[in-house]
DNA sequence: ATCTCGATAGTCT
DNA sequence: GACTATCGAGATC
């Protein structure tokens, strides 16, 4: 799946695409790593960027896994090449974007809950169907009310980046129209940081701490 | 702060 | 026909 590439400036602090052999890691390791990294969309109506602050790991050995009862039209891109997007419908209105990863024909990935809005306020803003929202900037708890108002939620993020069925499959390895950068290197104390949790919304598996946030990070879907 | 509920449509049994 | 990797509004504590 390739959409045509949207020619447009990116900040240079976001660092280059994460590389295949990233996605390649154990997918408790990704969807630790993945905290602090960049998700970017270019898109024809413009930028937008976050700083990924929440995510969940699906194995295949794992029953709350869409792909746990074998490959469906639906669940196809989770056992494709990682690195990929893997975008569904939940909730008949609500979109998911999930990071592909293991290697072609092992179905796992990780879903991204949440980020920190870094580019494309407005323009979120406007996606999310939110109007003023006292976004002084100088106001810090403002602007975390504002930042989980528009990504703090894997539907919200998704409807704020205008991410729909269409990106499905999508290459996150090509610095093209949806992909996720390095954010340059890791500070080894986010490691340190590193929250283990229940996943949310399921009801098998309940007991598996799948589900990363970094302490501190108050961009999340919920606290803690 | 925490809860309950309705919206809504695609997917799977 | 039941279920869903969600969200927002409204009620209640």
């Amino acid at each position: 799946m390739s959409l045509p590439a949207i020619e447009t400036p990116v900040p240079e602090s976001y660092g280059p695409p994460l590389p295949l052999a990233f996605y390649l890691q154990d997918t408790l390791v990704v969807a630790q790593a993945l905290l602090g990294c960049i998700l970017i969309h270019a898109s024809p109506e413009g930028l937008t960027a976050g700083r990924i602050s929440e995510t969940e790991a699906y194995r295949s050995d794992d029953p709350a896994s869409h792909a746990f009862r074998g490959q469906t039209a639906r669940n196809a891109t989770m056992f494709g090449p990682p690195g990929h997007a893997y975008i569904y419908l939940t909730y008949g209105m609500h979109y998911c974007l999930n990071a592909v990863t293991a290697p072609e024909g092992v179905a796992e990935a990780v879903l991204l809950r949440a980020v920190e809005p870094l580019a494309g306020v407005e323009l979120m803003r406007r996606r999310r169907g939110l109007s003023e929202m006292g976004a002084n900037p100088n106001d810090e708890k403002a602007r975390i009310r504002l930042g989980r108002a528009l990504c703090g939620g894997p539907g919200k993020l998704c409807q704020a980046f205008g991410l729909d069925r269409t990106l499905n499959g999508c290459d996150l390895t090509v610095p093209a129209r949806l992909w996720i950068a390095s954010a340059g290197e890791k500070k080894p104390e986010e490691a340190s940081r590193i929250v283990a949790t229940p996943r949310i919304g399921i009801t098998q598996a309940v007991d598996r701490l799948w589900r990363f946030t970094l302490r501190g990070d108050l961009y999340t879907s919920r606290s803690q």
